[in-house]
DNA sequence: CAGGTTGAATTGTCTAGGACAGTTCAGCTA
DNA sequence: TAGCTGAACTGTCCTAGACAATTCAACCTG
């Protein structure tokens, strides 16, 4: 098949770039004012006219900001030097290996992100299939998911994984880890937290909620998941429709830290006190500071260990609220 | 316990309507400009500060719009007015019912929307399950799960469902849905077509590319889904990485017509002649006007009667490309 | 040295009105 | 009825200025 680059055209519209960079038109301009990139031509009609050099460079900026780098010292630096800059960021991590009890039946991370970069779709969901039925629901997350989650998303900061990539990998996670979920049987109200599963409205990852649903799901856990994104008065809602005891947030390293704690503290603020939060995930701001009345998880274990202690202090004959 | 609501905000931003709405800022002030609607409020700061009221007048607009109204004629009309208007459009859907041959086990929409109300998640995803059972995975999509889809959605721009009843709705459904797909037998590379599916970096919501994907699994395409929101050049690279003979883009009503025809377009442009672009989902953009080399499929039954034109003009003697 | 406070710099988003290409409408002609 | 044409409509781009919110850097305090 004959794909092409780019045949058409050798430039771009604003409104192009903003689709394709995520960057806002105003934003755009006021870069051009201020520290004199992009420079785009002028087309027919006086329109800014992209180069494609200028978009990828974007692009490239784009992700370095993600990454918490600021603009006034990023925006005006040559490719190279952007570049450099983003090869230099994660130290290697690529050497996680899970192993069974006895060593046998080795699961290798790298063989995962061999098939990712290799596009093998197939070969890919069948191998997590097979890794969650071989090491269990629990182990496949915490020692294949948790780590892989973490390759990828370094990966795809150095510009060694395209978007497309790593939609895939998520994608076949999330597809092996919703069945694995399926098949966890259901438990009665004998003695077990409800919970709410959830995101702030700032939050795009999905994967990180599916995992804790897991685990939680496996500790036997009655669980009611909004999926990601759900405002904050309808987190209230919500956790006071279904009579939950526990609110369980997930927050990854890409969420802006103070809008987690300002998100927990106001949220905490609005729960009543019988219930629970929960506050998993990769997010920074979890290991920064103790927020009052929030209970931290950062790491996947945390979340056994949490609901053992619920249930310890709300024992059998306790009644039902 | 003690659930506090939180005080609403009286007023909206220019941003936060942009984004309720789907008009874009500019927009918004040039119709403040000639047609004297909307009339914000100023803030303290100078700043646009929408009425509640206008808001939601402005989504009754959009709605209009996209039906084929035009700005002048509607924007300065009282809100009475764009109600009526709105009346003689859709007809009362809320009583579509699904039925097997031969009538027995009846599947009222009702009763999916009662449990939602009520928030019985547990009832919801089992009744969902039995109807899926009970009609098969297509029946329970284009039957069950689409007008559902049309109800919830209409439902909550009437303000009549929470974000978070929304969210529960999408999640079941989901879950649902994803098992399905899980249990339908994966076919051979005999006739049959490889697919991409994803969705435009504006588009937010997944159930319907998920329905699209149950479809074409039943119907013995391979699919290869990425998920929603991935930028126009991941999807080219996707599309050649993976060797697919069709792309298939899911579009919702929310997203903006024009964004929907440039994204075609543009796509079109930039993938060979031989990769098939299938674009389904109940935005307007894809009634109002035909895109070369696009094929519209505006209803889920389009879809099998797609794929199987697929496959009568790529006869099973043709050597694989 | 950890942790808080404060002033200065940075940065995204808002404001205003003007311009114009592309689309749609309405009236005329054949 | 069908096709053409000029006028009206409409969204998006333009410039340049302003300012609140965020973040940094320096300082102070325990």
């Amino acid at each position: 098949m004959n794909f092409r680059a780019q045949p058409q055209p050798l430039t771009m519209s604003i409104a192009g770039v903003e689709r394709d960079t995520g960057l806002a038109k105003d934003t755009l301009r006021v870069w051009e004012r201020r520290y004199g990139f992009p420079q785009p031509g002028r087309d027919a009609f006086g329109e800014r006219a992209y180069s494609l050099q200028d978009v990828e460079k974007l692009r490239v900026i784009k992700r370095l900001l993600d990454q918490g780098h600021r603009p006034g010292r990023i925006v005006a630096l040559p490719i190279e030097e952007l570049q450099r800059l983003s090869q230099g960021m994660s130290g290697e991590r690529m050497h996680w290996v899970a192993q069974t009890d006895e060593g046998e039946a080795e699961v290798d991370l790298r063989d995962f992100m061999q098939m990712i970069k290799d596009h093998q779709a197939e070969d890919l969901r069948r191998a997590f299939s097979q890794a969650a039925i071989t090491l269990g629901l629990t182990r496949f997350v915490t020692e294949v998911v948790a780590p892989l989650n973490v390759m990828v998303g370094e990966a795809w900061l150095r510009g060694a994984l395209e978007v497309f990539e790593e939609h895939l990998y998520t994608e076949s996670v999330t597809t092996v880890i919703r069945h694995a979920i399926g098949s966890v049987p259901e438990q009665g109200h004998h003695s077990t937290p409800k919970v709410l599963l959830t995101t702030f409205p700032q939050e795009a990852h999905a994967v990180g909620l599916l995992m804790a649903q897991s685990i939680m799901a496996i500790e036997g856990c009655r669980c009611v998941s909004l999926g990601i994104q759900t405002p904050l008065r309808d987190i209230v809602m919500a956790a006071q429709a279904h009579q939950v005891n526990v609110v369980a947030l997930s927050c990854s390293m890409n969420m802006n830290p103070n809008q987690v704690i300002d998100g927990l503290q106001e949220l905490r603020a609005m729960l009543p006190a019988e219930v629970v939060i929960w506050a998993g995930g990769s997010s920074p701001a979890l290991r920064r500071r103790e927020i009052a009345g929030v209970v931290p998880l950062t790491q996947l274990s945390d979340i056994a260990h949490e609901v053992r202690k619920w249930r310890a202090t709300h024992a059998p004959k306790a009644p039902q609220r």
